[in-house]
DNA sequence: CACTTGACCTGTCCGC
DNA sequence: TGCGGACAGGTCAAGT
């Protein structure tokens, strides 16, 4: 899914929905997507107060009142869904919804609030996970120690940005863009669209660049983000936010999934290759190798 | 270490 | 209409 701005759009709504609500019962499937055992989940969920939701990179951690936390990655296409039953608010709403009547066939767990809210985690390709742990061993996992700076922090800058790039000299910009070691939450689509606005091919090797072309990158992934913050982020299929809906952001996309149409800047027909095994697009006279 | 590729899953779309 | 293959927002564990 879900890049930096799909996660920040979920914690944003989900922050307005849940925090200071008690979690009342939880199901779950056994195979894949919560392994916790049932007497911790027993234990440090169930009764639990919701007071407080972060993100880190593309990670969610909503903290409870028992001084343990739900990490969640929704991967690919894992969904957070707030319902409220009474008000019928959230999935299924009919504006803008990918979600029907929940739970559905790729609900991976299902949380009750004493109120009777639900928040649904549904996961079509089952990559995405959530676990349960004291929130205090959060910063000691091994993601969280080796994944790189939020790349919207105010005082991150373009030297700190392109500092971060000196370890990935042979690697094409994007492998290394994707990176989460090298920055926080850039994904394919904020890639391509980030070096589109920078004018750089996506091939063109770390070590080649200039500290200029890093500064235009690093403007160009920091001004894409939050255009895309702002719009709700981006929904090819499946991602929706916290109510359901869907993000606008693709509306403003320049490149990404636009080949065979104009560019917006030269009017050159965009094109579709693939670097880092990812499906990648590019104007190829706006960015040359 | 740095770098590349395949694996993990299900669903959808495209060509025959 | 059916079937095979490629592809999809992301990491990981292997391989070189």
């Amino acid at each position: 899914m879900p890049e930096l701005p799909e996660v920040e759009t979920v914690r944003r709504g989900l922050a307005g929905l849940i925090i200071g609500k008690t979690v009342s019962a939880e199901t779950h499937d056994t195979e894949k997507g919560f392994p916790n055992a049932p007497s911790d989940v027993k234990k440090f969920l169930i009764g639990a107060e919701i007071t407080d939701i972060r993100r880190r990179a593309k990670v969610l951690l909503i903290d409870l009142s028992t001084s343990y936390s739900l990490m969640i990655h929704l991967k690919m296409t894992g969904q957070l869904v707030y319902e409220d039953p009474q008000t019928r608010f959230g999935a299924g709403h009919p504006n803008d919804s990918l979600v029907g009547t929940l739970p559905d066939k790729s609900t991976r767990v299902s949380l009750t609030f004493t109120d009777g809210a639900k928040l649904y985690f549904n996961d079509q390709r089952k990559f995405g996970w959530m676990r349960l742990l004291p929130t205090i061993e959060i910063p000691n996992i091994n993601f969280m120690q080796k994944v790189g700076p939020e790349p919207l922090e105010a005082d991150f800058t373009a030297k700190a940005f392109a500092e971060r790039f000196t370890r990935r000299a042979k690697s094409p910009i994007k492998a290394a863009l994707l990176d989460q070691t090298v920055v926080a939450g850039i994904g394919n689509i904020y890639a391509d669209e980030a070096l589109w606005g920078a004018r750089i091919h996506p091939k063109m090797l770390v070590k080649d660049l200039t500290q200029a072309d890093f500064t235009n990158i690093y403007r160009e992934v920091r001004a894409v983000m939050t255009l895309a913050i702002e719009k709700g982020g981006s929904s090819n299929s499946t991602y929706v936010n916290a109510e359901g809906k869907k993000g606008s952001y693709m509306d403003f996309a320049r490149v990404f999934r636009r080949d065979g149409l104009a560019c917006p800047r030269c009017g050159t027909t965009i094109e579709k290759l693939r670097v880092a095994g990812r499906g990648t697009h590019i104007c190829p006279v706006c960015q040359v190798v």
